[in-house]
DNA sequence: TTGCAACCTCAAGCTAAGTTGAGGTCAAGC
DNA sequence: GCTTGACCTCAACTTAGCTTGAGGTTGCAA
């Protein structure tokens, strides 16, 4: 541990549980930013340990790493996020949990409502429109819940 | 319609708000099975309608395919799901929508805990292990959720 | 019988969030 | 000075759940 604290990916992949390869995966997603050596090897600040953890959790909570960057943006890099930081961003994080849990209860009480009837007649039944916003949009993949 | 009701995928597609293309994969997957006119066009039962309706469902609630098939195993293809099938099936599935909510109310519970505290300290923090079962495994994209 | 929409197959592409591998460089300890 | 493990880049591959497109066939109605 040097005085100005820089640390190479091995040792923050260490740090932080995540693989090394996708660190530099989130770096090249400018989730996160590297010094380099002189020999071209990055260097990571020490805040940058709490900056991946952030994202990690954020992942848990279904966020995209797009949604994740947005979160982040305005928070200069490796800086350690303060109280306000943190009361600002985890705010829309409680946010979105407490939408999926009602919508989830939703959802729940729809199939009580249902059991039994087996109707699961096309947009009669409470559980198709459970929750509108769950329509897809585009392509690629059906969102993965 | 015929008397014997048997429906081509268009049909099937218009009725279910399913993609052509979708019903195809679902075929190919294993989840349908389709007849064939002689000139090997799909021609569906009527009941798949519902076996469809059923698996949009079941996607919403975050099942895989893979899942779905296994929960339909045992039901016959085109056979209409009666009480019991719909019991069955339905019971597992408000199961994990249990689950899901206690698994995010005991996150939410631990934000709460956190918020102000800007803790994030690996391994510490409440929010890493609120829920032990978001590890990963395998290769592959991290399954959302 | 002809026209045309709806159907067919098969291959390739898409997204997200990474992993894996090849082929090469760096840096630190002995 | 040399070895060796950690690092570098870049391209290709993975999974799930489809979509898109090319190129060809069917089936129904007029």
């Amino acid at each position: 541990m040097k005085a100005n604290d820089l640390l190479p990916i091995g040792e923050l992949a260490r740090r932080t549980g995540l693989s090394v390869s996708a660190i530099r995966f989130y770096e090249e997603c400018g989730l996160v930013e590297a010094l380099r050596t002189s020999g071209n090897q990055r260097r990571f600040l020490r805040g940058d340990i709490r900056r991946l953890s952030f994202i990690l959790i954020a992942q848990r909570l279904g966020l995209s790493l797009a949604e994740i960057e947005e979160a982040l943006a305005g928070l200069p890099q490796g800086r350690t996020p303060n109280a306000a930081d943190w009361k600002r961003i985890s705010g829309s994080i409680r946010k979105r949990i407490e939408d999926q849990i009602a919508s989830l209860e939703k959802m729940r009480d729809s199939l009580d409502g249902c059991i039994g009837c087996g109707c699961l007649s096309l947009k009669k039944c409470a559980l198709y429109n459970a929750d509108d916003k769950w329509g897809e949009s585009g392509t690629g993949p059906r969102v993965l819940r």
